[in-house]
DNA sequence: AAGATTTAAGAGTATTTTATCTTAAATATA
DNA sequence: TATATTTAAGATAAAATACTCTTAAATCTT
């Protein structure tokens, strides 16, 4: 359903958030070499994946020594889908399942019944969910993988 | 989520189904080739994930004039969970959704909580949904595409 | 028996996604 | 100002997926 390359963002992007709260971090710019390496994630990939992001305006980047990137918005505020936009675009939420050309109600495929039901679901989810709800988790559980 | 192998092979059980209720095509073999054509698929494409389905019996083959496929149970007993356990597998509803090596409640990411029970949902929907129920919309909506 | 039809199997090609590398640009610090 | 650090961008490479082709095997029809 999630692409690598949006596994990778999400996971980066809810450490940046986690580490953003602890006071040495406090609005700082951490190095992507620093994410990749303690999430044990490629630097190459990363980078690349982090340029959209960037672009997309939900990272601030930030070039030489003490540099890096760093949230645009408090955890709060940035969504999960917000992060699959920019990197997996909206294809799943607005395609046909079953492939073909278009999807709605009115023209609907033999499942789309049963299937828009559950895609919405997946898409609130994924609205609702932002990186706070994600640290709190964090912090919440025990044996939690980040 | 499915791959375009397996969304084509769905919609092409379906058809199978549909058709197979049909007095003209009850317990007879369909080709291939008719399919595809009706479906607007590759040929060559679906001959090929259809041996998968066969291999898994599902389907049943039989070759020269006259041959081709048929389903090997009633569709009410074929269930779309089925179908895509033999061409995806079942890693979508096994692995974590962000591509940890295990996923389980014990030993959660930081939104296990969140999507274990959208894919849980997920994977109801494809346990329970069978070519029986495909075609039933097939029979009852209007503007429906096959 | 011969020829036509149809799937099976494996090889081959194309496209997309994933991952890496190289060079350049920015910027902090010494 | 020189050097080290760090991201940006584009090129390249590798891997996975999607798709096609060729030959063989089975089997129906004549
Ligand atoms: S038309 Fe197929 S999922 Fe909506
Ligand atoms: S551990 Fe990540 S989804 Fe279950």
């Amino acid at each position: 359903m999630l692409s690598a390359a949006c596994r990778d963002s999400i996971r980066a992007m809810i450490y940046i958030a986690n580490l953003s709260k602890k006071e040495k971090y406090k609005d700082r710019f951490i190095s992507i070499y620093k994410i990749a390496r303690d999430l044990g994630l490629s630097f190459y990939f990363l980078s690349k994946n982090f340029q959209k992001l960037v672009k997309a305006g939900l990272l601030e980047s930030h070039r030489g020594p003490q540099g890096g990137v760093k949230l645009l918005k408090p955890p709060s505020k940035i969504r999960l889908i917000d992060i699959v936009a920019v990197i997996d675009g909206m294809d799943f939420f607005n395609n046909c399942i079953l492939g073909f050309e278009k999807c709605s109600d009115e023209n609907p495929c033999s499942i789309h019944n049963l299937w828009a039901d559950k895609r919405r679901q997946i898409l609130s989810m994924f609205e609702k969910t932002t990186l706070e709800d994600a640290i709190r988790n964090i912090e919440k559980f025990e044996n939690i993988k980040v």
